[in-house]
RNA sequence: GCCCCUAUAGUUUAAUGGAUAAAACUGCGGACUUCUAAGCCGUUGAUCUAGGUUCGAUUCCUGGUGGGGGCACCA
């Protein structure tokens, strides 16, 4: 519809010369008004020609009349010169229909045919997996199901840090605890990790020793090293799966530093003249480019992560057989980095670079501060869950519902994801405990409880022999019945915009609406003759808030 | 010091350069012997600062201030 209307007024343009104006035809957010589309074309043709906007918009409103386009109802100037659009009752009970019988409502083909991968959460073995890997995680599952819902062939790849100077900052804490095969858990391990990055940055020689470790570990020549190294990282990559499988992320591919390590190194070492010796290190000159320097070769002649990164790329390519685009979501401490890396990929491999594009997000930070695993200042994501679980198995004796395990913990997710996602993935977030562990209002929770309801209503409806029907329509349609039909431009919006806070807020609105609707409203009564056209829009609603959940990684329990 | 990001009610967040800046939480006040009260209705309250561009600026540009991140062998 929006296509047809641009297409219309851009005839209208052309007949009177004005070419190549550019306007927007979209949805009114203004509240009050009733209109389902404005467009700002009068306002911008008018400083053009030299005239009031009102006069301007008033000519168009004639023109577009004589037009008689069927699917609207009115068409009209409003406020200092926008043109309002009314659909006729006929043209929306249509696209309702159509939305209903739509296999997956909201889903599109927009990047049908295109091969995507995009790569997140990247938690590193030895080291705690905190609410910031939850964050990034949320934000990179929506990512990667927003490029679904758009019809693109999407892979999730985590890569993952096994090798590096963290590793050896642990290894070494391992010896100094003494740590054995019994007591190497997740938690001790996190703390090997802060004992050995602490004591790296005070301790001279155990720095030195460390560097040592980090060497053996490249080499693995030494059979002790060897040995602690292969079951710490069993336990840690052990662990991380009980996480995915928490928050309903299910990777493709898994690659490691390790295994990007040796073409890491070698591609430096291939390329003397992008990656020239500088004291003893190999680097690359971003400053000559404009940016700042960075070490890719260490004086150790290991590759750092930036050299590693840039096998990976070549890594994924080799490994999906090419890709259209390849997207890295990592916190926006690494955007500078990311910015010389890309300038070195133009170098190295100038026909991946373009397809690789990298979405910094904002990071978790507690009112302390930043977090450290470093200092062991951490929340672990872990205990983070367990406790939002707890919350809601509470909230649910409170309100007298059975207890379900599962249903508990897609709620506490639920709350959790949305926290992160409901406002852009760009800004930081404060880890805020009480709202996490409040289920009410602007949150997860809310969604899922309005799609709990909605299952309820249309059983009590079915009971009532009310049946989902548009045959017999009201006059005027509801507020909510104009918003879900929103849904599927909202999806591909928050895809071009790479902004799935998009559908949070979406959503939001919608089951707000909805609920409103179902506070004064009745649905399942047989003696209303607009009780099937009800049940209907509550379907709708319904798949709405079940599909717009899943695009942001969150389950749509039946009941709770 | 240099570079990048950022600033909206008391708080957490919305708003492709457009209409009276929208919600949630909190506070206060309501409705219901009706389909799930994790709900609904009402109400108080905000664009950091000084300029500029524009018919129109929370949005774009410049300076200032506050906050965050980065700046060679960590990731």
């Amino acid at each position: 519809m929006k296509e047809t209307l641009t297409f219309a007024l851009k005839e209208i343009l052309a007949a009177q010369g004005h070419e190549g104006v550019s306007f927007v035809v979209d949805y009114p957010t203004d509240k009050n008004t009733e209109a389902d589309y404005f467009t700002n074309v009068a306002m911008v043709l008018a400083g053009k020609r030299g005239l009031a906007p009102k006069v301007v918009a008033e000519e168009i409103v004639e023109l577009l009349k004589a037009k008689q386009l069927p699917q609207l109802a009115s068409v009209i100037v409003a406020g200092p010169g926008f043109i309002n659009f009314t659909l006729n009752r006929e043209y929306h009970t249509e696209q309702l229909q159509e939305s209903l019988t739509h296999p997956r409502f909201g889903s599109n083909e927009s990047w049908s045919g295109k091969k995507v991968l995009v790569e997140y959460t990247d938690p590193n073995p030895f080291k705690e997996f905190h609410i910031g890997h939850l964050f990034t995680n949320a934000v990179g599952e929506s990512i990667a199901r927003l490029f679904m819902m758009n019809g693109a062939e999407t892979f999730r790849v985590n890569y993952q840090g096994d090798v590096g100077l963290h590793v050896a900052h642990a290894l070494w804490g391992i010896q100094q605890l003494g740590l054995t095969s019994d007591t190497i858990t997740p938690k001790t391990l996190g703390q090997a990790y802060a004992l050995g990055a602490t004591t790296y940055k005070a301790d001279e020689s155990a720095a030195l020793a460390i560097r040592e470790i980090n060497k053996k570990v490249y080499s693995r020549e030494d059979e002790i090293i060897n040995e602690l190294y292969d079951l710490g990282r069993t336990v840690s990559l052990q662990y991380f799966e009980t996480i995915y499988a928490m928050v309903d992320t299910q990777f493709d591919e898994y690659f490691f530093e390790s295994e990007a390590g040796p073409h890491g190194k070698a591609l430096v070492l291939d390329n003397p003249d992008i990656f020239p010796e500088s004291d003893g290190a190999r680097i690359f000159d971003g400053e000559a480019r404009g940016l700042h320097t960075r070490v890719f070769l260490n004086k150790e002649v290991l590759p750092t992560y930036e050299a590693k990164e840039l096998a990976l790329a070549k890594l994924k390519a080799e490994r999906f057989g090419g890709y259209d685009l390849s997207i890295i979501s990592t916190a926006n401490e690494i955007n500078e980095y990311f910015k010389v890396l890309l300038c070195a990929m133009k170098e190295v491999y100038p026909d991946l670079a373009p397809k690789t594009e990298h979405i910094g997000h904002g990071m978790v930070r507690l009112t302390t501060g930043k977090m450290s695993s470093r200092t062991g200042d951490v929340i672990s994501a872990i205990d983070f869950i367990t406790e939002v679980k707890q919350a809601a198995e509470e909230k649910m004796k409170e309100s007298g519902t059975v207890v379900d395990n599962e249903v508990a913990e897609a709620v506490a997710i639920a709350a959790i994801k949305y926290s992160t996602l409901r406002g852009s993935i760009l800004q930081d977030s404060i880890f805020d405990k009480d709202q996490a562990l409040s289920f009410e209002g602007d949150s997860g929770p809310y969604l899922q409880y309005t799609y709990a309801r909605i299952n309820s209503v249309l059983e009590k409806a079915a009971a009532a022999l009310v049946y989902p029907d548009l045959t017999t329509i009201p006059s005027t349609a509801y507020e909510v019945e104009k918003l879900v039909l929103r849904f599927p431009s909202v999806v591909e919006n928050a895809l071009t915009e790479r902004a799935p806070h998009k559908v949070a807020t979406y959503l939001t609105e919608l089951a707000g609406a909805f609920n409103s609707f179902y506070a004064v409203e009745k649905i399942a009564d047989s003696n209303d003759k607009y009780a099937p056209y009800k049940a209907a829009v509550t379907k709708l609603v319904g798949t709405t808030l079940k599909n717009g959940l899943w695009t942001l990684g969150i389950k749509a329990p039946e009941r709770m």
